[in-house]
DNA sequence: ATAATTCAGGATATGTTTGTCCGGAATTGT
DNA sequence: ACAATTCCGGACAAACATATCCTGAATTAT
């Protein structure tokens, strides 16, 4: 459903707003093994979501990322997609079509409006802040 | 949301079956043309198809494929994308945990139950047959 | 039988995604 | 100032998806 990269992008936030929640700033190798992804591939990642404005980093000792509870209230599932540039998942045509439209529909159009409106609703209305007391409690885990 | 090569499917798909509704046998070059996809490519596709049931080929002089409107009652979408090999999208975890359920959730597990829902729904209960008649008197269409 | 047509399928090419490696820049603590 | 740490970003490599090409096999009409 999403490429690679954005499951690593969701996967590398909310384990950064969890451990910032906790006071904790994690670095790249950190990150790298709590979401059991390639380390040199999440630098990659981490990246994009810095520039995007999702995350902060700070080098040096005691360097790393954080994501602060008060801007994980501000950070969606749309925008951390965005920073990887797969913003636009629920938007385009099913079949491929350029010219699709309510106006002028592919045979696919009607029957997708629930799922990506549906879609829509999850990836607008989905906050980082939201996802992280679930971590924390062990009502949600990250392995493998 | 699909591969390229699963849109061309859906699209080779629906324009045989609205070809046979009429009486006409496609060729490759035809549907090709109808579905505004590479050739070659379409060629593989459609191999596929033919392969896992969902088409009937017949080679020779006025050859081609076809589905006829009995057989296009029991096409699914799901067939198609299993045919090409992208049949899990509702089943995997959007997270890319492979212990992920229910019991044992990622983050996102709960928020995505609704749309995997009715991603399955629309993908086990949509039939071919059903997309011919729209794109026949023009409801619905396949340009670009 | 023969020639024309059309699908089947292997080999190959191109492009994109995913993944690795390394030197440099910034920051920190001493 | 210096050394250690850590992110930044470019170059490169591997894997996969997409796309092309070509030969052969089946079918049909003559």
């Amino acid at each position: 459903m999403f490429s690679k990269t954005c499951e690593y992008a969701f996967r590398a936030t909310v384990v950064v707003a969890t451990a910032s929640k906790n006071g904790e700033r994690l670095t790249l190798a950190d990150i790298a093994e709590r979401t059991a992804a390639p380390t040199a591939f999440t630098a990659k990642v981490l990246q994009d979501l810095v520039r995007a404005g999702v995350l902060t980093s700070r080098r040096g000792p005691n360097g790393g990322f954080d994501l602060p509870p008060l801007a994980a209230r501000k950070v969606n599932l749309r925008m951390i997609m965005a920073a990887v540039g797969d913003g636009d998942l629920d938007t385009t045509c099913v079949m491929g079509l350029r010219e699709c439209r309510a106006s002028e529909p592919c045979p696919l159009h009607y029957e997708f409006v629930k799922v990506k409106d549906e879609l829509a609703r999850v990836l607008d209305s989905t906050y980082v802040h939201g996802l992280v007391d679930a971590l924390n409690n062990g009502t949600t885990h990250l392995k493998r």
